[in-house]
DNA sequence: ACTTAGCACTCTATGATGCTAAGTGCTAAT
DNA sequence: ATTAGCACTTAGCATCATAGAGTGCTAAGT
């Protein structure tokens, strides 16, 4: 549909605009293409590419600016991820490379890295977070009447708080309530284990009197656990694509960046290895002007995680998606590293 | 050395300041002040406490607006706090009035309301941080080589982390090492609790051969205990006094709210009660434009915490003063109430 | 049927100008 | 000591002129 030199100029059009961030004008077009052609033949084309959508102008008189469309279709057709630099790569695995007692702090260190590295806010997720489940339940008696209550889930991590027992709570009761817990959830999905709970009332009222307490700490922790399952690094980069003096917008992207519901919304990834969503296919309109790179990453057995990187939508997409490309890489491997040396 | 009359035009200036945040001109204090004089002379007046330093211009022929000397001055001598209206109390009394697992959920939340009352950012500590001390250390195995470290503090509160063991270790060497560590340190303040455990180190080796890791964990736990022993509420109000555009202040401010180093330094409270900290008194120079209300409160044996309120140097201090002075004394009753409940 | 030189047109950005409203400092009279 | 009166200062706003960048269109060239 569109002819081959309509494409370059495209192409041009955008590599320029996401470099230097100004409207570009016909006559720098003439002297940065490959062709011969004269700015009246270029300013003809642009014509017809702002006429399909793929281009757009800021008022009528100035350069020319890529649109939504355009970049969607430079990202569809015409990009070319760039290969990231050795040095780079070489820099990516010795931020890596340190000895991490969690999975956690390997993805933490990853959305600093990231961030660190483009400028941009960077989300990462950890492997299999959407079927994570629940793998036991422990008390450990302190004494004073308190034990701390412990939740275990299938990625070996925990979530622990205090709670100070009702007086009248015999030990052999505590021990009673443990084991029904754990016959009755171990296993299931943790959005399941409320439900569950609750379905447990009856049961569990053999041996408590006020059950309910114990569910409020079920899920005060298994609220937690959910809020855990990401990290943002570079929070405050988000605000330097941000028009002057918007304080307004500024606080509606600080709390958007605060949310887990919102977050979780925002990278929602349909499964593509690398998905790219421009200005308003991010269902917050607050981005309008943002675009967001995500990335899957598999850890064989382990399951997949998610890396996403969040920036203006007229960043360098070719550079930013040889990054992801090779930082997922990296990840990849540091954690099949951590696997290995821990589990096998 | 200031006359009845400046004092009474001094005052009004910064209550009317305080409240319409315009400056304030000779007319309109004419018709506001309650004693007959025109207003060549209050402008004469005010010349001379300009001429003091309490007051300054925006320009040449503004009109005046305190400095921060002349707040200074307010606070010290002239402010009266304000009683708070019993609807507000009742609100508060409210809001306090949950069913709380933790110290620390109580105070996260009087961080909230504080700032929800006031529009600027509270900041809560919980009673007794400085002289937190070790209560012990557990050891929960999960199977799988892995096993969870559990540190317990003086007010009840706990860390935990994940540990992957070493292939060679047996359960009773563990066991070992928990009690020799439990020996050297439980009692000791938190802050010496990592010199101490490397003192401990030539025993440790007796049990396990790389005993590093473990104070590795020990370290990464006793860092995020101490850096949750605050907490901020309404962050992002602090944004809604900055100049217009100033993404680069903002970002400042930002950081600084999130550092709990930069929060400690911030709230240094010199065991006065109430205490105002005003614009270049805040030794950090983003706040120039902002004061700090900290108000100390006293749980009986548990120890002292503080509340602090950060907002504009230009905030209505005697209303802020009382609300600080009623508040302390509803989460001083919650805490006796929580303590109460489950400790007795 | 493309391409292109040329030109009128549009819009932004910048800086100068003039005006008003608010407020001050000073002087001379009370 | 107080005050009325007035000259002066400044921010804020609207208006205007100008330069610079870029466009669209037309008419001529290939």
């Amino acid at each position: 549909m569109l002819t081959e030199r309509q494409l370059l100029i495209l192409e041009a059009i955008i590599q320029d605009y996401t470099n230097a961030g100004r409207p570009v004008g016909s006559k720098f077009l003439e002297q940065q293409l490959p062709m011969n052609v004269s700015s009246a033949t270029i300013r003809n084309e642009m014509a017809v590419l702002e006429h399909l959508g793929f281009i757009g102008k800021e008022h009528s008189s100035s350069g020319r600016v890529p649109s939504l469309k355009g970049y969607r279709y430079y990202v569809d057709n015409l990009v070319k991820p760039d290969e990231i630099d050795q040095n780079e790569i070489e820099s990516i695995r010795l931020s890596l490379d340190s000895n991490y007692y969690k999975v956690d702090e390997i993805i933490k260190e990853s959305a600093k890295i990231l961030s660190e590295m483009t400028n941009y806010t960077a989300i990462t997720f950890k492997p299999e977070v959407k079927n994570l489940r629940f793998q036991g339940f422990r008390v450990l008696p302190l004494g004073n009447q308190q034990v701390m209550m412990i939740l275990i889930t299938s990625d070996g991590n925990t979530e622990s708080q205090l709670f100070n027992l009702p007086r009248d709570l015999s030990g052999d009761e505590i021990e009673a309530v443990i084991r029904v817990i754990n016959d009755r959830i171990v296993g299931l999905p943790l959005d399941q284990v409320i439900a569950r709970l609750h379905e447990t009332l009856p049961l569990l009222l053999h041996y408590v009197q006020h059950p309910l307490g114990f569910l409020d700490i079920f899920g005060s922790i298994l609220e937690r656990s959910a809020q855990e399952q990401f990290f943002v690094g570079g929070k405050l980069n988000l605000l330097n694509f941000v028009g002057d003096g918007d304080v307004e917008q500024i606080k509606k992207l600080y709390s958007l960046i605060e949310r887990s519901d919102d977050i979780n919304e925002l990278v929602g990834n349909s499964g593509q290895t690398i998905q790219v969503k421009i200005g308003d296919e991010l269902t917050n309109s607050s981005l309008a002007n943002y675009s967001l790179i995500s990335a899957t990453y598999d850890v064989a057995q382990h399951g997949q995680g998610l890396i996403a990187l969040l920036g203006p939508t007229n960043m360098p997409y070719s550079k930013m998606i040889g990054l992801m490309r090779a930082f997922r890489e990296e990840l990849t491997r540091k954690l099949l590293d951590y696997y290995h040396l821990y589990e096998e």
